[in-house]
RNA sequence: GUGGGUGUAGCUCAGUUUGGUUAGAGCGCCAGGUUGUGGCCCUGGAGGCCGUGGGUUCAAGUCCCAUUACCCACCCCA
């Protein structure tokens, strides 16, 4: 048992999954780039006046899940819970906005929430954060879904299902919200205590609860679109037929719901397999009152956020592609050769090879043993032999050739 | 915050039901043998206050209580 550990629900990425991380954001870049997002890096700080006003009031995050401390100067600071509040406070402090075409951003980090930790779930977690600004139609909807969906399936995932709803807008939501609470209401002795809460602090939430009594009560309750407003019938109608162009495979969920306060219209999750409970790996939505909200102009804004820990859970079971090891291993077979063997090494590294090296001497058996688990392509054997003649003793590891090579030109090796 | 499961060697885990001499295995590590100088094989070795603290008992890894950490699920959410 270590006297430190790592603190609960944040966790040490160690090399062997590192690849895998880098392999993920790599292939995120990459995508992102080629649908024409920049990148934007905001703090992982900010004022917790930003998440009150863009989460929500009545969501868990603000209320018991957020780092929040006060600093030195008495004012209230918290780690980002999410990116997209700070994505819109940086387009608003700087004006990104007002570049006469749609601002296309994405950000790539670090976010915390003090969870109880459980299978894709940790306190620190990394997200993709993709956002379009200023473009409110419906096409931008459809372009944010194509570019999730290309970069995950070009990951490889699994089982890749989307499924699309639409929350509705001002001008539609509200009526729908007191359908349903009446509805609901009605019915409340027969719904799970969790619901019953949910009835006054968030009813939509009520639509996806997992208790089976509850999807029975619900089955008959008022749905989403049979309240949509024209214009987001219209909206979404749009978004659906763009994609069904492209023959993306979606659903339509009049269930599906968000948990926070800012998305309007469509929103939509993509789910993949063998994630237990947090089936969902990637999710967002449009969010067209946000920027207002938060004292800004009103600029319309769509995107998604996608959980790193669940692709990366996703992916740890396919067959891992192998990884190079260094160009030498340096073996060193007594103490004489220490100095000129870490001369050698690095004479080669200045000229751009990769090489390994332990700084105590050995037995020739114990150092090709461990010039293969570093997996060098050749070891390079520094011994009296060797000294005495000014040469080291280059054997490739897998063809067993052996020459030998001046000690002082690297130029050779 | 609620519920369930699990903590034994660096790693993966037996052993706990039915308490009983020095707590095991595989992998890894170290040394040696063999192989043309490593990988395969063989021999030997190091390495554990059995999560922590109490309790029961002649005797606790094993039974009881507490505590802590991790895992899974609820909640919430990507």
């Amino acid at each position: 048992m270590p006297a430190l550990s790592a603190i609960r629900g944040f966790k040490d990425i160690l090399p062997g999954e590192a690849s895998l991380w880098r392999l993920v954001e790599e292939k995120a870049r990459d995508v992102v780039g080629r649908f024409d997002f920049v990148e934007l890096r905001p703090p992982v700080i900010e004022r917790t006046e930003l998440f009150r006003r863009s989460i929500g009031q009545s969501t868990d995050i603000v209320e018991k899940e957020m780092y929040t401390l006060e600093d030195r100067g008495g004012d209230l600071i918290t780690l980002r819970p999410e990116a997209t509040a700070g994505m819109v406070r940086a387009l608003i402090e700087h004006n990104l906005h007002e570049g006469g075409r749609a601002t296309r951003l994405f950000c790539l980090g670090p976010m915390f929430r003090y969870e109880r930790p459980q299978k894709g779930r940790l306190r620190q977690f990394h997200q993709l954060d993709v956002e379009i600004f200023s473009d409110p139609g419906p096409l931008a909807d459809a372009e944010i879904i194509v570019l999730l969906y290309t970069f995950l399936s070009e990951l490889g995932l699994p089982d890749l299902s989307i499924v699309m709803n639409s929350l509705g807008c001002p001008s539609c939501r509200p009526s729908f919200r007191e359908s349903l609470v009446a509805f609901l209401s009605a019915r409340r002795d027969r719904l799970c205590p969790d619901c019953q809460r949910r009835l006054a602090q968030n009813p939509l939430r009520i639509l996806d609860c997992k208790s089976e009594s509850c999807q029975e009560e619900v089955k008959g309750a008022p749905t989403f679109s049979a309240f949509w407003c024209c214009a987001c019938q219209d909206h979404f109608q749009a978004v659906r037929s763009a994609l069904g162009e492209l023959g993306l495979p979606f659903r339509l969920d009049d269930k599906l719901v968000r948990g926070l306060d800012y998305y309007t219209r469509t929103t939509f999750e993509v789910r993949s397999g063998d994630l237990g409970a947090q089936s969902a790996v990637a999710g967002g939505g449009r969010y067209d009152g946000l920027c207002r909200e938060l004292g800004g102009p009103d600029i319309p804004g769509i995107g998604f956020a996608a959980g790193l820990e669940r692709l990366i859970i996703l992916l740890s079971g396919q067959p891992p592609r192998p990884k190079g090891g260094p160009d030498y291993y340096v073996a060193i077979l007594c103490p004489e050769a220490l100095g000129p063997a870490f001369g050698l090494v690095q004479r080669l590294r200045l000229r751009g090879l990769s090489v390994a090296a332990d700084w105590e001497p050995g037995g020739l058996k114990s150092r090709l043993k461990r010039a293969d688990k570093a997996m060098a392509a050749k070891a390079v054997m520094i011994g009296p032999d060797e000294l005495a003649a000014g040469q080291a003793t280059v054997r490739d590891l897998s063809s067993k050739e052996q020459t030998r090579l001046p000690l002082d030109d690297p130029a050779a090796y």
